[in-house]
DNA sequence: GTGACTAACTTTCAAATTGATAGTGTTGTT
DNA sequence: AACAACACTATCAATTTGAAAGTTAGTCAC
């Protein structure tokens, strides 16, 4: 796809896709937010190829999503840390896996619960000003200038 | 990518990424939802190769997001409308919109309006049983089998 | 009824990306 | 000294993508 082109759009999804529109970088995203952090957890986890896995370690820390951290000077040794901006792309996660539960939820699925009340969790988008769930009311789309 | 593998694994979001794994098909959904059916009005807004349209718009047909209705019988045209699955991934669209909003945000973007009051919509994941937003409470995941 | 035009594609082919496999450099462990 | 762990890099075949042109089946204007 044409970066330059789409980055540039006025479409906040549009934007996000430049690093976001692939697979690969999803699932690293899902698995760091899993807790994984090293080269080799990643690359075990998804098995992906060690070329693909360093492109997508770069642009994800290029983007800010991740940080690499050296966690030992002897060796040297890398693990990549998410950011702010790594976290907050949790909520997408959530929400495309309440997709796919819905959706291409055939068979044994992993179950997120709330650690602290033992509830399993049920991610849902809202209009924080409505309290309405999106998709649920019209929506009047207005283009900048 | 593999999808075999991965549309197989216990992670839902890993299954949603059969065909959500790219930016074009995202990119048609926004633009399906955006109210475009026709393909060449996805072509002209995307600036997408013929080629690349045909395959996106058979791939999200065939996995149930989209539906091809004919719309004229002569010449024989067809359209492509949202089923209640492709509707259903809104939330996953104005989640990503969210995040580019926040992280992406510099210049003017296109706004979303609740049509029937006005307001701005900002849209943010909840869980539905806690209320609280995801990301701000600790989670605990759960294997099947 | 010929020529221009529209819509939804398909064909072709070069360029870019991906993915599998093997190898490298630095270091700790036995 | 031999072996293993970790985080990569190198190589290269296979797949995917993208640009441009062509096709099919009709409508419309004259």
């Amino acid at each position: 796809m044409n970066d330059e082109n789409i980055s540039k759009d006025a479409c906040p999804i549009a934007r996000s896709l430049t690093f976001a529109g692939d697979a690969w970088s999803l699932l690293i995203l899902r698995d760091a937010h899993a807790g994984l952090t090293r080269f080799d957890q990643f690359r075990k986890s998804l098995g992906i190829a060690p070329t693909m896995l360093t492109r997508r370690l770069a642009t994800l820390t290029e983007e800010g999503l991740l940080e690499k951290r050296r966690y030992s000077e002897h060796p040297p040794r890398e693990e990549y840390l998410l950011t702010a901006a790594g976290r907050d792309f949790l909520p997408v996660l959530f929400m495309i896996g309440a997709w796919g539960r819905q959706y291409r939820g055939g068979g044994n699925l992993v179950r997120f619960f709330d650690a602290e009340n033992g509830t399993e969790i049920k991610a849902v988008a809202v209009d924080e000003v409505t309290g309405a769930k999106i998709g649920t009311r019209p929506i009047r789309t207005v283009m900048p200038d």
